[in-house]
RNA sequence: GCCGAAGUGGCGGAAUUGGCAGACGCGGCGGAUUCAAAAUCCGCUUCUCGCAAGGGAGUGUGGGUUCAAGUCCCUCCUUCGGCACCA
């Protein structure tokens, strides 16, 4: 569908000449002015995909390009830069596929995304363009690695990991949803394999309270909640029969007294040590069971608890009793010391577990004081402690802490804080990624390259030396996974090497895809630097980031990770903020295009909307029987509104949804921005993505609302090719101001939608004019100029502006003209409008009680009552009680 | 289950500190222009009663505070996002 016509200025011609335009007068450089102020404006840089642009890139892109051309037409120097995240799955998969290289792939991919961004305008400084597999910017990664490997920050471990063996890879625990991978949605199984993790953990504290000082949405909160920090005890139960004890970890130690059985997780180091001989075959094959289960399994299967007990008993040290002990997977190896205590009574899992076995339910902590027999469910509130020795009748957090002193005291047991948040593992199976700049001794009789036997002794890691960096990847003729060592223990000529007559192995994993996003906003500053990461003059000129933008999916990992590398250069001296991004905005995304969708069973028989219900693997199903339901597009025509809801025209019991869904290849509801653009533009593109509604919302794209942009931008071109006036009338004048006011302020709050929308009456006043007033078009033009470019531009030069309308300055308003002296003052009677009256803004009660008393309807309304009461609010309201 | 965000016309959405609900755009209807159409321009467009003047209802539900509630408080429902045996 073509929206052009024959009146309107044609943005196929107009938008690649200013595009050419810029290009060669290198306009979008930047540089650093002495004396003006700075502005650091970030987006979240993409993985350039082989699908190209999505309409959900300019989204973001948009938005961050009109702060940047605002704030730069108001004096700033304005950091605005761009670049690929380009390690990564897919260019790997490519490569297994058909032999391409990944670096080519990525190569073409940049190509084209690079492409369509220059036709989108954005005010990019091209020449500051940073690429993460590019050698002279991993050198920099691997730097920050050999940092934190110096600092004990990077370490090897032997552990169970998401082995993913579809993709041949680990995964992190980010990566893993609902046991299947994020990417792709292959099956995670747990495998224990060596492993680079860094102590992100050693961090916990400082990434969850330094989040306090930042200008972030709700993602200071995802990120509290994904650090997890809590704060109890841990408590020492000697063991009954067996040398030392089982420490567990408690938030509530004041319910210690409650403690009537023990349960320690399947995989803690003492189980099968302290299990008895007679229990030993049940518990091995439970443990062997649970080793086997992946995530998934374990949270499909979390309606019932299991467990079995292991025969061993420790004894509760406060009230001295023996106490048995099971072991169950609903404790986890790895958080806390795997092992609780159970205090059934104050506890929703060890109840129901107690009541599954019988387990004695003692209730410690009462609301009221009283004590209560039989209770029919966990009370895990804090009330007044109960059945607790010399501690009863304190109340909870006073109890927490007393029995904690007591505990500390006696040696048995310590205040302590945990977390949630679990190191990171940090290596992955791959060929495509930075390689880790680390190597290992290897024992060998000959040359491991030709075959010798050959021993790797990972225990003794030692680091590249930082004048060998970048350690570049070796070409590979294969880059299939399989084997756990990676792809790269095949390049045998890379891998091995001798030093002093010694031999040597490098190490295979590579790093996962968040370790060039960690840091890029850094390497921007000083992208050529080979000497080093950045210079401190380029620190200095633009950090930190004033706006980083980018999508909520990106809320935990990416964010937090940065966060921690950033950390982690600010104790080294590399940084000097603490935190790296001062204010945080997340895009919403965009959905396809609402359709209409009703629900068919197997028989064809149309079924009501509100009975369907998302089911598992995007399968819609009947929430009452569970019967599997097929979606019908159907045509609006097919459809009306009754009682506010869409039903069927001729089942009107059959109700309809209407529906945007995701973007998605499989809907074939996937918006290509090529297309927009050579059908209206790109100025309508952007203005169409800042228009559809607040930035951070959800919304669903909708063809047709692009007509309505599209002709308001023919307007804006049409206005400048009419007579022009030096005059300008009150009114018209008045409107001028506000929207200049209003466009100003309405950027500075990211208020895109509204600040065009205001632009749209402007325009609608002055087409309705004879001839156009210069001074409001130059305005207008203005203040279009960061939202349509390309336009602006065209309609500047027409007015005999030299270009670029980059370096004009924002227009100025006069704030007289923005305050009505006279305006119409709403008029109720008892709350309900009854009419208007024309008055000074700053009218007495009096006078406007006049006033309003002169309309007719509002005498009609008061006629025959007594007032009673008046408020009245200048400039607002007038409101007359009568009775 | 827990945490967070949000429910406003046929649709996307506006509405400063509580002060005229529905700005702006889409769609629809009517008109101008045209041989005709497209495009463009103008008008109307929450529902409802009324010829009109005007009246009534109305921002997910039910209550509350207030002269006045989309906005504040409580209850419930729905949708979306995140987390999910975290002791």
């Amino acid at each position: 569908m073509l929206y052009r016509c024959a009146m309107a200025y044609d943005p196929l011609e107009v938008e690649p000449r200013w595009q050419k335009y810029w290009e060669e007068h290198d306009t979008f450089r930047v540089t650093r002015r002495p004396g003006r102020p700075k502005l650091y404006v970030l987006d979240m840089f993409p993985y350039p995909s082989g699908a190209g642009l999505h309409v959900g890139h300019p989204e973001g892109y948009t938005a961050t390009d009109i702060v940047a051309r605002f704030k730069r037409m108001n004096g700033f120097d304005v950091l605005h830069p761009m670049g690929w995240d380009a390690f990564g799955l897919p260019a790997e998969q490519h490569a297994i596929n058909t032999g391409t290289h990944p670096a080519a792939t990525t190569h073409a991919n940049i190509q084209i995304f690079r492409r369509q961004l220059k036709r989108l305008g954005f005010f990019y400084d091209w020449s500051r363009e940073v690429n993460t597999t590019d050698p002279g910017y991993f050198k920099w990664t691997q730097w920050i690695f050999l940092k934190l490997f110096e600092r004990g920050l990077a370490f090897q471990a032997e552990i169970p990991v998401n082995w993913c063996p579809e993709l041949g890879t680990v995964l992190a625990n980010e990566e893993v949803i609902d046991g299947k991978s994020e990417r792709g949605g292959f099956p995670v199984v747990r495998q224990p394999l060596r492993q680079w993790q860094l102590r992100i953990t050693a961090y916990a504290d400082r990434l969850a309270d330094e989040l306090e000082s930042l200008d972030w949405p709700e993602t200071k909160q995802k990120q509290r909640e994904w650090i997890g920090k809590s704060e109890g005890a841990e408590v020492d139960f000697p063991l009954v029969g067996h040398p030392g004890h089982l420490t567990v970890y408690t938030t509530r130690p004041d319910t210690l007294f409650g403690a009537t059985y023990m349960v320690i997780a399947p995989d803690h180091r003492l189980t099968l040590e302290i299990t008895s001989p007679g229990h030993r075959a049940e518990v091995e094959t439970y443990v062997r069971a649970a080793a086997r289960k992946s995530d998934m399994e374990r949270t499909a299967l979390n309606k019932e608890k299991t467990g079995v007990p292991i025969g061993a008993r420790a004894v509760n040290p406060l009230t001295g009793k023996e106490i048995p002990i099971f072991t169950a997977d609903y404790v986890l190896g790895a958080y806390g010391t795997g092992a609780i205590m159970a205090v059934p009574a104050h506890d929703e899992r060890d109840f129901e577990f107690a009541q599954k076995f019988a387990l004695p339910i003692v209730e410690v902590v009462s609301a009221d004081g009283a004590l209560h027999e039989g209770l029919d469910a966990a009370y895990v509130d804090e009330g007044i402690a109960v059945r607790s020795g010399q501690f009863d009748g304190l109340r909870t957090a006073e109890m927490k802490a007393q029995v904690t002193a007591h505990l500390e005291q006696q040696g048995i047991g310590r205040r302590k804080v945990n977390y949630k948040l679990r190191d990171w593992v940090f290596s992955r199976q791959r060929y495509w990624g930075e390689p880790i700049p680390i190597y290992f001794p290897v024992k060998t009789d000959g040359d491991p390259r030709s075959g010798a036997a050959y021993t790797i002794d990972y225990g003794s890691p030692i680091a590249v030396s930082e004048a060998e960096l970048p350690l570049a990847l070796p070409e590979l003729d294969d880059y299939k996974p399989g084997d756990p060592s990676g792809p790269l223990a095949k390049a045998l000529d890379w891998r091995f090497f001798q030093k002093d007559g010694k031999w040597f192995a490098r190490e295979t994993n590579t790093m996962p895809q968040w370790a060039g996003s960690c840091w890029y906003y850094l390497r921007f500053l000083d992208p050529h630097n080979d000497a080093e990461i950045f210079s401190q003059k380029s620190y200095d000129d633009w950090m930190p980031v004033d706006l980083y933008m980018g999508g909520s999916e990106h809320a935990v990992l990416h964010l937090l990770y940065a966060r921690f590398w950033h950390k982690v250069l600010f104790d080294i001296g590399v940084v000097k903020h603490p935190e790296p991004f001062s204010k945080l905005v997340h895009q919403g995304m965009i959905l396809g295009e609402p359709q209409m969708t009703a629900y068919r069973d197997g028989s064809g028989a149309y079924v009501s909307a509100d009975l369907a219900k998302a089911g598992d693997d995007d399968q819609v199903v009947n929430k009452e029987t569970g019967v599997a339901l097929e979606p019908v597009k159907l045509d609006e025509s097919a459809v009306e509104k009754r009682a506010g809801h869409f039903v069927l025209k001729e089942q009107p019991a059959v109700k309809v949804q209407s529906i945007a869904f995701k973007m998605s290849k499989s809907r074939g509801n996937v918006v290509n921005p090529d297309d927009v653009v050579r059908d209206a533009g790109a100025d309508s593109l952007r203005v169409y993505e800042m228009f559809m509604g607040p930035l951070e919302q959800v919304k669903p794209w909708q063809t047709a609302g692009i007509q309505g942009v599209r002709r308001f931008l023919d307007r804006v071109h049409t206005l400048s090719t009419r007579e022009l006036s030096a005059e300008m009338d009150a009114e018209t004048a008045k409107l001028v101001h506000r929207t200049v006011k209003k466009v100003g302020e309405d950027i500075e709050a990211l208020r895109f939608n509204t600040a065009i929308s205001a632009m749209m009456i402007l325009v609608n006043r002055l087409n309705g004019l004879e001839r156009t007033p210069r001074e409001a078009l130059e305005k207008l033009v203005l203040c279009l100029s960061p939202f349509a470019p390309h336009l602006a531009e065209e309609v500047w030069a027409g007015l005999g502006h030299a270009p670029t309308i980059l370096d004009a300055p924002w227009p100025a308003f006069d704030p007289h003209l923005c305050v009505d002296e006279q305006l119409e003052l709403a008029v109720q009677v008892n709350g309900k409008v009854r009419g208007r009256a024309l008055l000074a803004k700053d009218a007495s009660e009096d006078a406007a009680r006049a006033a309003a008393l002169a309309d007719e309807n509002v005498r009609r309304h008061t006629e025959g009552k007594v007032i009673r009461k008046v408020v009245y609010v200048p400039g607002r309201v007038l409101n007359l009680i009568v009775g």
